[in-house]
DNA sequence: CTCGTACTACGAGGGTTATCGTACGACCAG
DNA sequence: CTGGTCGTACGATAACCCTCGTAGTACGAG
């Protein structure tokens, strides 16, 4: 899908994010955001992290660009919400929207994935 | 994910599909199937019909060498059941093994298709 | 045996994705 | 203003995925 690359605003004040409307959040895009493992441990993270993270929290074993794109990608399927502050950027779930939009499929997402880190050859 | 394409068996009496154990099911690998809308499609009717469905029911919008690859995908990530009765190929989902490593997730993905399905513009 | 049906295997195309390195822009502290 | 930290943009590469057409195998019916 041509993903619409946002033409490079020059954001005046600050720096500006696209994310998508609760509206066009497709389920087909959240479940290919999270059928990745790094970017389903980001969330599983964040889950596990009441509020915001900054970025560099995550200890992700590729280099930064790669982690921008895992998050411009969780980011642009709706996943999560991204914002500055000063020179971080924080990260938090999209809990409501999703939960609006397919009630339970979060909860039961984050239970898998910790049912199956929790298995034998789970963190492989 | 290499996927491990089973080295063609001359399969002596009769044909013979490959499925991953129930232990060898990995969520990654369900939520990658699932995020096809053909893919998706095919497991909500799946989910419709109380049995087994013959491929030849469905009538997707692509070759018939798309619809093979498509159920191979759902059968190798452990999505699907196949099995050979005479000239035809009947599929079922395997909401066993499923519930069982990852309850309530495929529930929450078929509500979620649904819900998406009736929501304005949700079939484009 | 021969034919038709059902599905697979193979190979190829075109597009998308994951990964990286390097260079740049934004912000905070001196 | 200078420097350091944080993250982005861009370009490149390799791998992957969806799609198809063609050719082939397995099975049942005649």
């Amino acid at each position: 899908m041509p993903v619409q690359r946002a033409k490079k605003q020059p954001s005046p004040s600050g720096r500006s994010l696209e994310h998508p409307d609760r509206a066009d959040i497709r389920l087909e895009g959240v479940l290919h955001a999270l059928s990745d493992p790094m970017r389903l441990q980001i969330v599983r993270d964040l889950a596990a992290g009441e509020g915001e993270l900054n970025c560099s929290v995550f200890d992700l074993p590729v280099s930064k660009s790669t982690t921008t794109h895992h998050f411009r990608v969780l980011r642009e399927n709706g996943v999560v919400r991204q914002i500055y502050r000063g020179t971080a950027k924080m990260n938090a779930l999209r809990r409501e929207d999703l939960e609006a939009l397919f009630p339970g499929l979060l909860d039961s997402v984050l239970t898998a994935a910790s049912l199956q880190a929790s298995r034998p050859g789970g963190e492989s």
